[in-house]
DNA sequence: TAATTTTTGAAACAAGTGTTGCAAAAAGGA
DNA sequence: TCCTTTTTGCAACACTTGTTTCAAAAATTA
């Protein structure tokens, strides 16, 4: 039995195995590398499960014992099927297009993480954090490509504390978010040139109004620089003519890491309730549900 | 100490050995994943050493004993190269939290898209694009956390293709937004476990429909697997109780990038066009401009 | 409810692990 | 040659490995 077939045996069978059972499949099928290279008891404190678990489920899928699942994971190791080695190794060459693309963009994402992060400077990010923690309430703006970075500032962000407003301008509302910044307050916009008209608006609008900025932006140059302002480099080059978010993501990963950092234990009960809200939602799939009605009730 | 120090070391040192010891050097040098995967003693066996030889090389060359050798075989039989540039500087320690912080960001970032999109495989991720480009229509979802990878996909795959619909549950339009998807088009939903729950029962509605289904999410073990499913696994291991999306975010750039080169020229025209069409909405600051007025107008 | 089957984890097992001490063998120097 | 040093392999070591057995716990069925 080779990887792949081994890897479609699994899940196709994985509802039909015990919860523990599942767990250990789970592990397996996600942490490969670990399966190749550990032994079967490091692997399964790793999977949080019972050594005796990784046999059943060895024997679950046909095998006689563990070893010989783990012979399978070891030669595909071996193998490296998409030269997961032989990168490292320099031997590139005989490679198709898609896999040297891909390399490309794997490279380019972790360029632009790298200088981003390293770029803006541990003193600047944590400045940038605080400036954030410091703020009366938090207005987040961001446009059309940069939409998904505020967004998921505002998400992560809005776990822990309740103070902060996306400003989307969904269905033309960018003015009536606004209204209401003022001193205290604190603007995080995140655009790229070419940067979204509205958002250079707001910044201004804001600045005017006594509010602090905060812009993540891929120049030093925005004209969104002025007083109360602080400006963040994400760097966005890409493979196509799309900038890529990844570096502003990462940015913004960081502050909200950072934020946590500082705030400690505390936040932790805020996070747990925000959990606890969403699971009262159901919002979340219960791994162990039935069938559910296929079509969407009203009462969602 | 790395791979290719270690490399360094046993060569150069290599004629002061003893011959049952060179003899091990060579094999092990030649061999690398013999020693990363296998016992030592097997190691031996297959050198025709001694097993005691194989400790007597690792102390030779400045380790306590065989397995830190081992260790660094396997760190570099992993895929996540971490010796780039965390290695190096690897001499933590007077430094202040809030970097050492950002640099396991910024590493597992790194670690987090190399193996999504390795793990994947040119071979996956090109089938996936193309399993797009064949739909007739592609609908998007990512709730919460994942909304801004299905954001970001949307944008960008609408700059060239006009089949798109982003499934955002906009006032609870989800299942209007999924009316009528059936035969030939496709459904990328996106989700982490816990797995949104609406996410899921789009995905059961769809199949049931005929559609086919596209997943990102990041684990190969999901309540959306089935007929006519493609799931691409991203890493989102995080320094905090956030998963990361950056690599989701990066995989879905790499699928984009896929499409295009695919694409051609022909989908270059159609980008200038949309680049025109948005110029024409005055969607971009213009450098050149003057000092706009403060407040959003009714026009806007 | 009670009876049943299934699932789970602890303990014990033999086999294999990496390591050490030591003595025999080999090599080198006088 | 004899003596010293280095090299080598054996045997025993404490420990970890994968596996099996079995009873307790949980889930399922009657």
């Amino acid at each position: 039995m080779d990887f792949d077939q081994l890897k479609d045996r699994m899940t196709s069978q994985f509802e039909e195995m015990s919860p523990q059972v599942q767990a250990a499949a789970r592990y397996v099928l996600d942490n490969v590398e670990d399966v190749a290279l550990m032994s079967m008891r490091q692997l399964a404190k790793e999977a949080d499960v019972h050594p005796t678990t990784m046999v059943r489920l060895a024997q679950a899928v046909g095998f006689e014992g563990f070893n010989d699942l783990k012979d399978v994971f070891q030669t595909r190791l071996r193998a490296a099927p998409d030269d997961l080695v032989g990168r490292a190794r320099g031997l590139q060459g005989k490679k198709n297009s898609t896999l040297k693309l891909l390399e490309e963009i794997e490279q380019n994402a972790h360029n632009n993480i790298y200088q981003s992060i390293h770029g803006s400077g541990a003193a600047k990010l944590e400045k940038a954090a605080d400036f954030l923690l410091s703020a009366k309430r938090v207005f987040i703006m961001g446009l059309r490509i940069s939409y998904p970075v505020a967004f998921s500032f505002s998400y992560a962000y809005g776990m822990f504390r309740s103070n902060a407003q996306l400003v989307d301008g969904q269905a033309g509302t960018t003015a009536d978010s606004l209204r209401g910044i003022g001193e205290g307050d604190v603007l995080l916009a995140i655009s790229v040139s070419p940067f979204s008209r509205d958002t250079v608006r707001a910044v201004r609008y804001a600045r005017s109004r006594g509010a602090g900025i905060l812009t993540i932006t891929d120049s030093e140059i925005t004209p969104m620089n002025g007083d109360r302002t602080l400006n963040l480099v994400a760097r966005n080059e890409s493979m196509t003519f799309f900038p890529s978010i990844t570096a502003s993501t990462a940015l913004v990963e960081s502050l909200i890491a950072i934020m946590i950092a500082k705030g400690g234990e505390d936040l932790l009960d805020v996070v747990a309730e925000s959990r606890a809200q969403l699971d009262e939602f159901e919002a979340y799939w219960e791994v162990q549900s039935q069938t559910p009605p296929l079509l969407f009730s009203d009462k969602d």
